[in-house]
DNA sequence: AAGAAGAGCAACCGCTTCGTC
DNA sequence: AGACGAAGCGGTTGCTCTTCT
């Protein structure tokens, strides 16, 4: 079939956007809502594209975006989760209340992915050589550029698992899966309900990385026992391992 | 202090899927 | 049933910032 140009590139703006943008765009969604990403702009006097409207909405602006550092948990989370589903990064942000895709995505890429690659034993100790940037921190702050409205969408997270999961992009092929984790979501939510020392999980996924990529300590039944964690991080990983099978039980066949 | 290199992340591109007629 | 338009998704790019030399 012809593909629809995603945008005439004539006269519409790219790059960055400005706090401005942002406030026009949000306000509108706010009266409007985002029925037809494709009328937007010009209904609310933007000079994007629609497909750069919803990504801006999708990846930024959404109130219930959980913005700042990833928790070990999530991160764990998103490793187990990408053993599972492989790339499919909306399946495992519906997973993950309050983290898009994109954001799932790059930190794969930039943290995840470098985790589990196997490294000599001298490295497996070396602290990360950067500090938290400056990106970083202003995102711990997310309100400082971005527009805060007034009502029902506060920026301010975290959100319930329900009103996250309910925005999720994820559309098809996974609801029921998402779904029947609903109710278990906040398990990972709450970064003080996990508060875990970061020496035990460094320690551990530095143990458990084999020469297959993946944890073993995750993926394995046998695998040697990790040091003994709290209950509260026995509850998680039996939960994730619980819905991890009922979820591989219910997806089609590739 | 300045430049180079590397890391992180927002945004774009293009393909696929879905919904409607 | 097929054509079309719109939305969704994953891969990739390129800019900005930090760290190193």
């Amino acid at each position: 079939m012809g593909r629809a140009p995603c945008c005439e590139k004539m006269g519409l703006k790219r790059g960055p956007w400005t706090p401005e943008e942002d406030r026009i765009l949000v306000a509108h969604i706010e009266r409007h809502g985002h029925s037809n990403w494709r009328a937007l702009p010009k209904q609310a006097g933007l000079l994007r594209c629609g497909k750069s409207c919803r990504l801006r909405w999708i990846n930024y602006l959404r109130p219930d975006i959980k913005r700042g550092n990833f928790t070990r948990e999530e991160e764990d989370a998103i490793i187990h989760l990408h053993h599972m589903l492989g790339n499919r990064w909306s399946a495992i942000a519906a997973r993950l209340p309050g983290r898009t895709d994109n954001e799932i995505k790059n930190v794969w890429h930039t943290h995840l992915k470098k985790r589990l690659e196997p490294k000599p034993a001298s490295q497996q100790q070396a602290a990360p050589k950067r500090k938290p940037t400056k990106k970083r921190q202003r995102q711990q702050q997310p309100d400082a550029e971005v527009v805060v409205l007034d009502g029902p969408t506060s920026s301010t997270v975290p959100v319930s698992p329900e009103q996250s999961l309910s925005t999720s992009t994820t559309t098809s092929t996974d609801c029921s899966a998402a779904s029947s984790l609903d109710n278990d979501a906040d398990s990972f939510t709450s970064e003080e309900d996990y508060q875990i020392e970061d020496s035990f999980w460094s320690e551990t996924l530095a143990m458990a990385v084999d020469s297959s990529g993946y944890s073993s300590g995750m993926e394995r039944e046998d695998a040697p026992a990790a040091p003994p964690p709290a209950n509260d991080e026995m509850d998680f990983w039996l939960k994730l391992f619980m819905q991890a099978s009922d979820m591989q039980n219910n997806l089609p066949q590739i």
